[in-house]
DNA sequence: CGAAAATTTGACATGACTCAACTGGAGTGG
DNA sequence: CCACTCCAGTTGAGTCATGTCAAATTTTCG
């Protein structure tokens, strides 16, 4: 149970919630146990739960035409996972989510999220909060990822997400960043250097 | 006051409002006029206000350390603008946001929209949708940012936004795709052979 | 009409990709 | 515990995409 501590370590200080709230959510979320490599989501599913991580590091991704892997978003304890279009708007799903390593995943099913919204206003407060954060981060991504080079890319990366960065294989990172590994293995060189 | 109208019915689809409701959003927003290349925000200003163009066409951009604009977005009738890190956090704005056309926004204060949130629930999840569905849109332009080839960028665009493309200035499309002017305008000339 | 701004064009430089070969380390089966 | 295989990572050559700079041309607007 000690990982539903996580989850109201991260809700609580964005949103307080009463005693009686704090069980409400708890007992919507449901956890979820996953294997290295293990798949959480396919692309063509239809995304039915919001995902937090209690513990471990996945990965979102889709495949392109050519059958290669581009990596959206790498995730560790205390974040959120999810392809959220299909999510919110009950379509096939585009992305694949994958455990990196061994994870625990909370649940909670969007049918049950949204009665906990009309039960629990600060949840409502909480994922717009989070909505918001997420986007201005998003934003910030989409101008570095069209303006910088990748080695730019590179250190941001590293300095913003060191752990991460020990966490998956340097392929990964590449994909993240939208480089070739081989490209990337050249800037590493040259950086340490 | 025809423009409240505007700003009504791009909310009500999304969260439906009762009359009482309908007046309560009204009230709270303020309306203002802006001349073409008028500013309605500064790099270094805090965010006071949550801003819906009723008319008109603005951009958000900032200027990198060579003094050079980079678009992150445009807006028109109907879109929200701001730069939402600076409203979030009451932080000094990084980017400046100028009416490319002449226009009407109509403003919120950030003290007056949580009142709002509270009286209005509504308004709450119709901000979290708007949140979401921003973010998702923007996870899209990261990964087309950083794979697409700037030919591929362009075409997109066009489709998309074909009205946009056709209000605004050739260099602030350029800017906004992440492109210096001259590769955009051999682009266009390679697209219409 | 004239000046300023926007767009086009071309030569050259650099960043990043592709492809192919090689290196080194982590499992795995004998 | 060794030998083998497989996969991640590195290296280098050649190529394509895009940037920089400079100049010519067109458009806009006072």
């Amino acid at each position: 149970m000690d990982y539903k501590n996580t989850l109201l370590q991260h809700i609580e200080p964005i949103a307080p919630l009463s005693e009686a709230e704090r069980m409400a959510v708890l007992a919507a979320f449901q956890p979820k146990k996953l294997k290295k490599k293990e798949m959480l989501l396919f692309k063509g599913d239809i995304s039915q739960h919001m995902r937090f991580i209690a513990k471990g590091c996945l990965r979102s991704y889709y495949l392109d035409d050519n059958g290669q892997e581009h990596i959206l978003q790498f995730g560790i304890e205390g974040w959120w996972v999810n392809d959220l279009y299909s999510y919110l708007t009950q379509t096939p799903a585009e992305y694949f989510l994958q455990a990196v390593e061994p994870a625990i995943v909370l649940q909670v099913q969007r049918s049950q999220l949204e009665a906990l919204f009309k039960r629990v206003p600060p949840m409502e407060r909480f994922f717009r909060i989070k909505m918001q954060n997420a986007y201005v981060a998003q934003q910030e991504r989409t101008i570095k990822g069209m303006r910088m080079t990748a080695e730019q890319r590179y250190i941001e990366f590293r300095e913003k997400y060191r752990e991460i960065e020990q966490r998956v294989p340097q392929y990964m990172v590449a994909s993240y960043l939208g480089v070739t590994p081989e490209h990337l293995s050249t800037i590493r060189k040259k950086i340490n250097s």
